[in-house]
DNA sequence: TATAGTGTATTATTGTGTTAGTACAGTAGT
DNA sequence: ACTACTGTACTAACACAATAATACACTATA
């Protein structure tokens, strides 16, 4: 359920998957998402790091929260989409700059993963 | 001349990069590298971090050191290159990864790669 | 031989991300 | 009203990577 990369910052992670789950339905606009307790416990992380994550999310207008009742999801969800997209970016750009760093060229990057098999 | 990402650590980075520079050989094998404090202001690093980078590569055959003289080139440079091979795989693995995260499948990563303007 | 440069080792300090524990004010349901 | 659950805030502690500043033994070279 939720997948995170231990060689990372968790909190940024925490951040992506829940920008994830708004954008593919799991967390509906207006809707209440479960809690902060509730998500660091089903994510093994602590209830502070999940309470940042939130709270950055709150601030760029992707949840909002009712104090006492819980974090909602705004009704604005192309926000999510349009983060995802970033994301998707700033992955591929990581990614080739990491491989050129090794002598590949953007050429050879695309055939290399045109051949990838799992 | 060293690209450095400084979200990620250094020291891996480092010793990446002195593995490129053997496997294309600037770094020719049974030749002097330049001194770890030669590395770090080249760098822009602190010396003990390059210290811990050589080491490593010296642990891994990769390069021996003379005391008070240098530090040389291992010349089984076979070892380099399959280290560079590793290191393409587990890029490519960590960018799949987080791209599978954010709903992507294979087929389409690989279309968006393939798409990719620098 | 003297000096400068080498690898190597050690200790302390800094910064960041995470964890841990606690506390408080507000809401919901009984 | 009471209780349980919410978001929110705060401080302390820990782990890790990197930096800083030395110190020492060895080699090369003039």
């Amino acid at each position: 359920m939720w997948e995170l990369d231990k060689s990372r910052p968790i909190c940024p992670q925490l951040c992506e998957q829940i920008c994830v789950k708004i954008a593919n339905g799991e967390y509906k606009a207006d809707e209440r998402i479960p809690s902060v307790r509730e998500i660091a416990v089903e994510a093994g992380v602590n209830p502070n790091t999940v309470q940042k994550a939130l709270a950055t999310l709150t601030e760029q207008g992707l949840l909002y929260s009712m104090r006492g009742s819980g974090m909602y999801v705004s009704n604005n969800n192309s926000g999510a989409s349009e983060k995802i997209d970033e994301i998707k970016e700033q992955n591929t750009i990581k990614f080739i700059d990491s491989m050129k760093v090794l002598g590949l060229s953007l050429e050879e990057i695309k055939e290399y993963v045109k051949g990838w098999k799992e």
